[in-house]
DNA sequence: GGCTCCCGGGG
DNA sequence: GTGTACGGGAGCC
C-alpha cells in the first residue's frame, strides 16, 4: 500500500469492466501530474413515496428492458430525510451504471403512490465529489497503489481519499495561446477557408510565436515553420512538452480552439491532447465550448463576462478594454485589417504582428493568473471543477453550493422545473426595490449611506427559506412579512437551510475582512479573492430564489426579500426626514442625504441609531461624502431620472452613474462633451462655463472646426447586406462599398460620417475617405449627437436645448445650488 | 409598453 | 453526459 498527497484539477469517469470508475486528474505535492482512480462508488437517486406507501419490495424486483438488455435496480435502502422543511421516509435507489438512472427513472415514474423522484440528474462524478467531500484544488492524502494504464500520466488506484490541507494554495501550470488567422479586411472569419498564420504561446518560461512564412527579424521568440499543418503539430507538441494543468486564451471557447480544430480536421491531424489520449472536443450549443480531458481549458473571457462583469466599470468585454481595466495594459496597436495583405505581399512587415500575437497570449496569461485566486475560491465553495466554474453563471454557482451542502442538512434537493412550470415561472415578474425619485438639481454636502449586503442579511435575519415559509409551528405567533404580505411568515423556532448557509458566507467574509489587514502580498491577494468570491455568492441568493430554473425557487421567498428591503429603506428615509436631513435620493439599499446645515458627525450618529434597532447581521454603513452632485431630470414629466446622477468626491474625482457615455453609435465628440460638462459643473461649480463650453463645441461644429475623426460613427455589419430589413446608414454605406466591388460581409466594420443634404440619413452617410475635412452635417451632429448627450444636464439649470443651439449668447444662472 | 430578434468575443 | 443553457438592448408593432 502506497501513500500520495495530491490535489484534483479535472475529473471524469469511464466504464471499465462494466463498472464506473472515477478519474481524478491532478498534481502530487511534488508537482507531478497524476490520475487517481476510484471505483467503489455507485450511482443513486431518491424516491419519496406518498405517505403510507411501501414501495421498497416492489422496487427491489423492478426491471426494465432497454435495447434488448434487462436493467435492474441494484439496491434499495430506506432513509429518513428532510424535504421542504418536512421529515420524509424516502428510498435511496442504487443502480449499477450512471446511464441506468434515466432509463429506470422513466419507468419508475409510472408506478402509483410516488410523491416525487429526486436527485436523478446529478451527474455521477459530481455526486461522488459531494458525497466524498472531494474539493478540487484542495490537497488530499490518498492510499492505494500505482497501476498500469494507458493514460499519459501515472495512474494511482485509490482505496481511500482523505482531505489533508485546505489552506495550501496550489499553483497550477498555465499555458496561454492565441492565433492570428488569414482574414482579408471587410471579410468574415471563415475557418473552413482561411488558414491560421501564426500561433503564440505564453507560459512560465515559454514565449513563442510560430509562423509559416519567413522574413528577417531580430525577435528571438519567433520560430519559422514551413506550413500551417506544422503549426498545428507545434500546437500539439508544445502542449505535450510543457504539460500545462490549464490552457487558457481570450474567447478561446468561441474562437481559437474551434478554429484550430477546424484546421486540424482539414489536414486530418488528430488533436489528441487529452491525458487519456482523447481528442479536443468542441461542443456547439448556444455557446461553443472546447474541452480536453485532464487539462482544464480556461476561457478568460467567459469568466469575466459571466462572473466579473458586475465588478468592472467597462461595458465592453474585448481584450483591450478588459486588460486595460484589470491589468492596466493595452493591446498592441496594429491594424489587423492589414495583416492579410501584408501576409500576401509584404512579409518583411510581419514582425509587428508576431509581437501583437505574443502580446495577446501574454495578456490572456496575466489575466488567468490574476483571476486564478477568485476562480479557485469559487471552486472550493461550490465543489465544481475550474472548467465548470469558468462556464456557469451565478445561479449555478449558488445551486451547486446548496447541493454540496444539502447532505449535511440531511436534505433531499428539490427538482428542476420542466415544461409548463418553467414557462409559468418565467412569466412572473416580482415587485422590486424602492426607488426615491430625485428632484433634479445640483446639491452640495451629500452623505451616502447604504445597507451592507441588504438582501443577504435580510434573508439571514428573517429566516427566509422555502422550508421555513408559513410553518405550522409559528402560525399566529410569528411576525408577518411587512405591508402587502400579511399572510406570510417565516419560522422563528428553527433556522432554515438557506439562511444558515447565507449567514455562513457573510460571517466567513467578515472574519476574512478582520484578518486581511494583518496579511500582505500573495496571502493578502488570496484573502481578497476569497472575500470577493464569498460576497459575489451571497449576493446571488436573492436572484437565485426568484430564478425560474432554480431548484430552490421560491416566489414567496424572493418577494418577501424585496418587501423587507423596501420596508427597511423606507424606514431610514422617514427617520432621516424626522431628524431634518433632506433626503435627495434613494435606490434599493442606499440613501443620499444632504447635511442641510448639520455636521457630518450628526449624520454618522443618525446611522448609529438606526443600527441599534436592526436585527441579525443587518447594518447601515457610511458609504461616502461628496461635496457636490447632480441629479438630472427624466425624459418625461417633471421628476428626476432614476439611476442617473454624477458625484464629485472630496478629491475631485467624478463618478458618473447611469449615463450611457460609451455607446457604439455615438461619435467621439458627443462622449467627450458630456464628460467635460460634468467636470466643469461638479468641480468648478460653473454651469455658465459648462454651457459656454458646449456652445463652443456647437459653434466649432457649425464652423467645421471639429476634425473629421471626432465625428466618425463606427458600426459593425452583423449579417449579409441583403438580409437587413431596416437599412440603417451603415448598411447603406456597406451596400455602396459592395457595389464598388469591395468585399463586404458580416463582420465588416463600417465607419461613416453623416454629410449635409436634405435626403434621409442613410443616403447621406459617407465613408471618411470619400469626403473632405469638414464635410459633415453640422446640424445632425449638433442635434443628434452632442445635444442629446448633455441636454438633460442643462435642464437641471433651467436651460432649454434651444438656448444651446441658439447662436446668440443668452444665459440664465438661477437655481444653481438647490 | 410588451414582444421578438440579435449579439457577445475573435481576425 | 444520471444535463441545460444567458441576458441585455434595439427594433417593431
Amino acid at each position: 500500500m502506497d501513500k500520495i498527497r495530491f490535489y484534483p484539477i479535472d475529473t471524469t469517469y469511464k466504464i471499465i469492466n462494466n463498472k464506473p470508475v472515477i478519474y481524478l486528474f491532478g498534481k502530487t505535492s511534488e508537482d507531478k501530474q497524476i490520475c487517481v482512480l476510484y471505483e467503489d462508488f455507485l450511482p443513486y437517486f431518491y424516491l419519496i413515496p406518498e405517505t403510507g406507501q411501501d414501495l421498497k419490495s416492489r422496487l427491489e424486483s423492478f426491471e426494465v428492458k432497454n435495447e434488448g438488455e434487462t436493467i435492474k435496480i441494484f439496491k434499495v435502502e430506506n432513509v429518513k430525510k428532510r424535504y421542504y422543511g418536512e421529515d420524509v421516509n424516502a428510498l435511496k435507489i442504487f443502480t449499477k451504471l450512471p446511464s441506468h438512472v434515466p432509463i429506470l427513472r422513466e419507468e419508475i415514474k409510472t408506478i402509483e403512490g410516488i410523491k416525487s423522484i429526486n436527485e436523478n440528474d446529478i451527474l455521477f462524478v459530481r455526486r461522488f465529489m459531494i458525497d466524498h467531500n472531494i474539493i478540487p484544488m484542495s490537497f488530499y492524502d490518498v492510499e492505494g497503489e500505482l497501476i498500469n494504464s494507458n493514460l499519459k500520466v501515472p495512474s494511482f488506484k485509490a482505496s481511500s481519499i482523505v482531505l489533508s490541507e485546505t489552506d495550501k494554495v496550489p499553483k497550477p501550470k498555465i499555458l496561454a495561446i492565441d492565433i492570428e488567422t488569414y482574414t482579408p479586411s471587410h471579410k468574415e472569419i471563415v475557418p473552413e477557408k482561411n488558414p491560421i498564420i501564426m500561433l503564440a504561446f505564453h507560459g512560465d518560461g515559454i514565449k513563442k510565436v510560430f509562423v509559416w512564412k519567413h522574413f528577417k527579424t531580430d525577435l528571438d521568440y519567433v520560430e519559422f515553420v514551413d506550413s500551417e499543418a506544422t503549426i498545428i503539430e507545434k500546437f500539439k507538441e508544445t502542449i505535450a512538452q510543457y504539460k500545462p494543468d490549464i490552457i487558457t486564451g481570450y474567447y478561446s471557447d468561441g474562437f481559437d480552439m474551434p478554429y484550430i480544430k477546424a484546421r486540424a480536421d482539414k489536414y486530418k491531424i488528430k488533436l489528441d491532447l487529452g491525458l487519456d489520449g482523447s481528442e479536443l472536443r468542441i461542443k456547439k450549443a448556444i455557446n461553443v465550448t472546447a474541452q480536453i480531458t485532464g487539462i482544464v481549458h480556461l476561457d478568460v473571457f467567459k469568466f469575466i463576462r459571466k462572473i466579473m462583469a458586475g465588478t468592472l466599470t467597462t461595458d465592453k468585454y474585448n481584450l483591450d478594454s478588459v486588460a486595460h481595466e484589470i491589468l492596466n495594459e493595452k493591446k498592441h496597436d496594429v491594424n489587423l485589417d492589414d495583416l492579410s495583405k501584408i501576409w500576401d505581399t509584404d512579409v518583411e512587415q510581419l514582425g509587428e504582428f508576431c509581437k501583437y500575437n505574443l502580446h495577446d497570449a501574454t495578456l490572456a496569461y496575466k489575466l488567468a493568473e490574476k483571476l486564478m485566486p477568485t476562480i479557485i475560491e469559487m471552486v472550493k465553495i461550490t465543489n465544481l471543477p475550474i472548467y465548470d466554474v469558468n462556464r456557469v453563471g451565478y445561479s449555478q454557482l449558488v445551486e451547486w453550493y446548496l447541493l454540496k451542502q444539502s447532505p449535511a442538512f440531511n436534505q433531499i434537493a428539490p427538482n428542476k422545473p420542466h415544461g409548463k412550470e418553467l414557462i409559468r415561472r418565467r412569466s412572473i415578474r416580482i415587485k422590486g426595490a424602492f426607488v426615491f425619485e430625485p428632484k433634479p438639481g445640483l446639491y452640495k454636502d451629500i452623505t451616502v449611506f447604504d445597507y451592507r449586503s441588504l438582501y443577504p442579511t435580510i434573508i439571514g435575519s428573517h429566516n427566509i427559506s422555502p422550508g421555513t415559509l408559513n410553518c405550522s409551528c409559528c402560525e399566529g405567533t410569528a411576525k408577518k412579512v411587512p405591508l402587502e404580505f400579511q399572510n406570510r411568515w417565516f419560522c422563528e423556532k428553527r433556522k432554515g437551510f438557506i439562511p444558515t448557509l447565507i449567514e455562513d458566507l457573510i460571517t466567513r467574509r467578515m472574519r476574512i475582512k478582520e484578518i486581511i489587514k494583518d496579511h500582505e502580498g500573495e496571502q493578502h491577494r488570496i484573502l481578497e479573492a476569497r472575500s470577493n468570491a464569498l460576497k459575489l455568492l451571497a449576493n446571488s441568493f436573492y436572484g437565485y430564489l426568484g430564478f425560474y430554473a432554480a431548484r430552490w425557487y421560491s416566489l414567496d421567498c424572493a418577494e418577501s426579500t424585496t418587501a423587507y428591503g423596501r420596508y427597511y429603506i423606507k424606514q431610514v428615509i422617514s427617520k432621516a426626514e424626522k431628524e431634518k436631513f433632506e433626503v435627495i435620493y434613494s435606490d434599493t439599499d442606499s440613501v443620499f442625504l444632504t447635511l442641510d446645515g448639520k455636521k457630518k458627525e450628526d449624520a454618522l450618529m443618525f446611522a448609529e441609531h438606526i443600527n441599534r434597532e436592526l436585527p441579525g447581521l443587518m447594518e447601515l454603513e457610511f458609504d461616502g461624502f461628496y461635496p457636490s452632485g447632480i441629479f438630472v431630470s427624466a425624459k418625461m414629466g417633471e421628476g428626476g431620472a432614476k439611476k442617473r446622477y454624477a458625484l464629485a468626491s472630496e478629491t475631485g474625482e467624478i463618478k458618473i452613474k447611469g449615463f450611457e457615455s460609451v455607446r457604439r453609435n455615438t461619435s467621439t465628440i458627443s462622449k467627450e462633451t458630456q464628460e467635460k460638462v460634468f467636470e466643469i459643473i461638479l468641480n468648478e461649480h460653473d454651469n455658465k462655463k459648462a454651457f459656454e463650453y458646449v456652445k463652443g463645441v456647437i459653434n466649432d461644429l457649425r464652423n467645421k472646426k471639429i476634425p473629421l475623426d471626432k465625428v466618425i460613427i463606427s458600426t459593425q455589419l452583423k449579417k449579409p447586406i441583403e438580409e437587413y430589413d431596416a437599412k440603417g446608414p451603415h448598411v447603406a454605406v456597406a451596400q455602396r462599398l459592395k457595389n464598388r466591388g469591395e468585399n463586404i460581409g458580416p463582420g465588416s466594420s463600417i465607419q461613416f460620417v453623416v454629410t449635409p443634404g436634405s435626403d434621409i440619413i442613410r443616403n447621406r452617410a459617407r465613408l471618411p475617405d470619400e469626403i473632405k475635412e469638414g464635410e459633415y452635417d453640422q446640424d445632425y451632429y449638433i442635434n443628434h449627437q452632442v445635444v442629446p448627450a448633455v441636454e438633460r444636464i442643462f435642464n437641471v439649470f433651467g436651460y432649454k436645448k434651444e438656448e444651446l443651439i441658439e447662436s446668440k449668447d443668452q444665459t440664465k444662472l438661477e437655481g444653481f445650488f438647490k
